[in-house]
DNA sequence: AGCACGATGCTCT
DNA sequence: GAGCATCGTGCTT
């Protein structure tokens, strides 16, 4: 087996809105008990600086965001509804908070462990993935550029331009316009990485 | 297939 | 004390 390499530093020290859709189709790596797991990323959101009313930094340098002003390439991960764990990367220059949610991801090395972590059910969606993969409130602030952690992103499928769908993020019911609105969610097609093979076994 | 709701605890006001 | 970048269940159509 090659050596993991992950994305590079400055693959995430750009404008936010770019990295969201260029982490369309990378594969999201994790080795958990020493067993590796990994999963193609196929829709992310962006949340960008204090003036996104929808983005956690709309608080300010908090102890929960702190990880959200330090260096692109780091993984911000938060806990929420009192359960779930969302993972996030962090974007553009150190000093402002922005990041990008990883919303779902299609399972593709360990697909057995991932699928029985969730008793049978789907990794499409934040929480569902975090699960699947194992991913809690230890990893916050860990430098996904670095394969030692565990938790790292390398490239993936190809995803051309017109195969992304934008849409408004979900789940800012009480934020205010422009922001609730902001088309910053991103998704492409999860069965366009799989071969014929693969999409006839499903 | 779609919607409403309860779970459950941390963060910021 | 309110609200939350959600999920799974259970009930309705």
């Amino acid at each position: 087996m090659k050596p993991a390499t992950s994305l590079p530093r400055d693959f995430y020290s750009r404008p936010t809105l770019q990295v969201a859709q260029q982490l369309l189709g990378t594969r999201l790596n994790r080795i958990l008990d020493g067993v590796r797991l990994a999963g193609i990323i196929i829709e992310t959101e962006a949340y960008i600086g204090e003036d996104d009313l929808g983005c956690h930094a709309k608080a300010g340098k908090t102890k929960r965001t702190v990880i959200m002003y330090g260096p692109p390439g780091h993984a911000y991960v938060y806990f929420t509804y009192g359960m779930h764990w969302m993972l996030n990367t962090v974007t553009e220059r150190e000093g402002f908070p922005a990041a990008v949610l990883i919303r779902a991801m299609e399972p593709v090395i360990g697909i057995n462990i991932i699928t029985a972590r969730r008793n049978g059910r789907d990794t499409a969606g934040p929480a569902k993935l975090t699960n699947g993969l194992g991913i809690d409130g230890c990893l916050n602030g860990v430098d996904l550029c670095d394969t030692e952690t565990g938790l790292w992103i390398e490239e993936g499928f190809p995803v051309s331009v017109k195969d992304i769908i934008t849409s408004p993020r979900v789940g800012l019911e009480n934020v205010p316009e422009p922001w609730k609105s902001k088309p910053w969610r991103f998704r492409c097609s999860p069965s366009g990485f799989l071969t014929k093979e693969e999409n006839l076994r499903r």
